[in-house]
RNA sequence: UGCUUCGUGGUGUAAUUGGCAACACGUCUGACUCUGAAUCAGAAGAGUCCAGGUUCGAGCCCUGGCGAAGCAACCA
């Protein structure tokens, strides 16, 4: 056992702010056990992309190491080598500092204890506790009974030891086939727990593995290499997810079997995290991906680290929507909204904001001479004051939204209309005198408006209250940009639970919308992939990685709340 | 007809020697506002799966039901 002797934990944390979880590990470093001593791990297998339910266990592996004066450790259970690649590596550890956890110097991996697992594996058999089987998985899966019926033995459970050790050591050295031979743990085929009918605890696969390359021809399985390896690392507390809870007493029979003092790990279940509107298992991701269904896995509608990253999540933001749905044994579903409102809290204050029109109309103030540009000071972030203001060029000639003018407006609609008065933001109150429609279409294309010199933002009649106050930009200044509106990816709020359906059959066909000629303020010319900005009174947005110069591409991260929206939906 | 675990507003959590069911999100009002945002104030919404029991008093303890999830990979 290495690294056992790190600093006696501390309580540092309030008892009423821990989860059950960090009471259980208190309780521990209170009554002494592992000498107070708190060390966790998080083990990802480096088989795919870490999505937001990983961040949940990172949250909490981290979490509860830091609260106690503990550590913790990053493992890549990389067991089987038919998964595994080093490109998964790689994205996980730059997904875990991005989210703002460190695990120093302790990167480890199940197979750095390849050897002593197996020499582990040889002392069962010595013990008499473990047998090699030469039947095929059909055979054992039948022998292995049912939930409800007892399993029966397999007929090479009484080998001898030697034989079992000479099989064994043929396994290794790749005289076997894959799927003929297998090594059992000898426990009791009578078990009420399935797992503990003479698990496997060893299979041949004759592949390569990322590390190891071609030294082994047997692998253990998860069962024979997780306890241990906690074992070997000195993990006090073993944090995973409740579809574990079965495989305790399997893991405590081998840490039991294979431990030299009073020092065991323990292993404590959580639940899982499910969003509504989305799906979380890490091989549905990958049928997504696979059948180009989403973009890739950092696709921005992906619940995948790199893809709320892409959409333009914070870090943080991601933190406090799990600190906010806690850890229980209950299987929850979270409302999304949750998520979307742990972003906007976080951007609300981080974020400079901008004025982009989406879906521009023109509109001329005719009574605005014709050459005349005024640069107009617009505060970067009222949430905060340091963000300092920049200046807007402000024109005869304007695009504004869409949505804000209607032709024959309702009783609540306080925005632009015939003969109505509206505010364009840091600049004039203007009123609508006209507008030009297409024949055709019936679209309107052209509003025009005068304005009102008095009421310049800041100015003598700056002070006059109109009801509605529009965001614009210059037309001749604007420049043009692609923005991606995604929606939710599932049309239903559980797509998994859903019976005699495929999860696929709920995906939403309008989830992302792309919108090419919208029009942009210049100074966001030079924003970079990754920034982020409120477009004000639209949402929060930030700039996509296909971003190139002259071809900007900005995401949607989360509209603003928009009670007006709701209104005119009933 | 097994084992393990879990049932608290719409959702997620809290209530830790039994003591007025609390918080967040969401929803709806109102105030403020040069973002229909943010902020502020307020409201509605559960009597804790059901039935018994113990107790002055039960979400919590006991008994019995009901319901849900996980478990039968040579995946993790």
């Amino acid at each position: 056992m290495n690294d056992k002797n790190n600093s006696t934990g501390k309580e540092t944390a309030d008892s009423s702010s821990l989860n059950f979880i960090e009471q259980i590990i208190q309780e521990d470093v209170r009554a002494g056990k592992n000498h107070g001593r708190v060390h966790t791990r998080f083990p990802p297998e480096p088989n795919g992309y870490l999505h937001i339910g990983h961040a949940k266990a990172i949250c909490l592996d981290f979490g509860a190491a830091e609260k106690f004066g503990g550590k913790c450790n990053l493992r890549f259970d990389d067991t089987n080598p038919m998964k595994e690649e080093t490109e998964y590596v790689d994205s996980i550890k730059e997904d875990i500092h991005w989210l703002g956890f460190d695990w120093e110097d302790r990167e480890f991996y199940a197979s750095d204890y390849f050897d002593r697992l197996y020499d582990f594996a040889v002392d069962l058999i010595q013990r008499g506790l473990a047998y090699v089987d030469d039947q095929s998985s059909e055979q054992i899966a039948a022998q292995k009974g049912t939930p409800t019926k007892p399993g029966t033995e397999s007929p090479f459970r009484n080998r001898s030891v030697e034989e079992n050790l000479d099989l064994f050591t043929r396994m290794k050295s790749g005289e076997f086939s894959e799927g003929t031979h297998v090594l059992r743990a000898k426990i009791d085929m009578a078990s009420p727990n399935m797992h503990m009918r003479d698990p496997v605890i060893y299979r041949v696969v004759n592949r390569a593995h990322h590390r190891t390359g071609n030294k082994w021809h047997v692998y253990p399985m998860y069962d024979f290499a997780h306890g241990q390896s906690d074992y070997f690392e000195g993990i006090t507390h073993s944090l995973c997810t409740l579809e574990f809870e079965v495989h305790r007493p399997l893991y405590d029979w081998l840490v039991d079997r294979l431990r030299t003092d009073d020092y065991r790990p323990r292993q404590i279940e959580f639940n899982r995290l499910n969003l509504t509107y989305t799906v979380m298992s890490k091989r549905k991701l990958q049928e997504l991906v696979e059948e180009k269904l989403v973009d890739g896995w950092d696709d921005p509608r992906m619940p995948t680290i790199s893809g709320l990253r892409r959409r333009g999540y914070t870090p943080e933001s991601i933190r406090n929507f799990v600190k906010t749905i806690g850890y229980t044994k209950v299987e929850a579903i979270n409302d999304f909204a949750l998520l979307e409102h742990a972003v906007r809290d976080d951007l609300n204050i981080k974020a400079p904001r901008v004025f982009a029109v989406l879906n521009p109309v023109k509109l001329i103030i005719t009574n605005y001479p014709e050459d005349r540009v005024e640069e107009m000071e617009l505060i970067n972030n009222p949430e905060d004051e340091a963000m300092g203001s920049r200046r807007v060029p402000f024109s005869r000639e304007l695009f504004i939204e869409r949505d804000d003018f209607m032709e024959d407006p309702p009783r609540k609609f306080f925005r632009l209309g015939p003969d109505r008065e509206v505010r364009l933001k840091g600049a004039y109150i203007i009123r609508c005198t006209d507008f030009v429609k297409d024949p055709d279409s019936g679209q309107v294309t052209e509003i025009h408006c005068t304005y009102d010199p008095d009421t310049k933002s800041g100015g003598t009649a700056a002070g006059r209250k109109v009801k509605g106050t529009l965001h614009w930009v210059s037309a001749p200044h604007a420049f043009d940009a692609e923005v991606r509106l995604y929606d939710r990816l599932f049309n239903n709020e559980d797509p998994m639970g859903q019976k005699g359906h495929d999860f696929k059959d709920f995906l939403n066909p309008d989830s992302l919308q792309v919108l090419k000629n919208c029009k942009l303020e210049p100074s966001l010319s030079e924003a970079k992939p990754g920034e982020k900005f409120q477009f004000q009174r639209l949402g929060y947005f930030c700039v996509d990685k296909d971003s190139a110069p002259g071809k900007p591409v900005f995401n949607r991260t989360v509209p603003l709340r928009d009670t007006w929206g709701r209104m005119a939906k009933k």
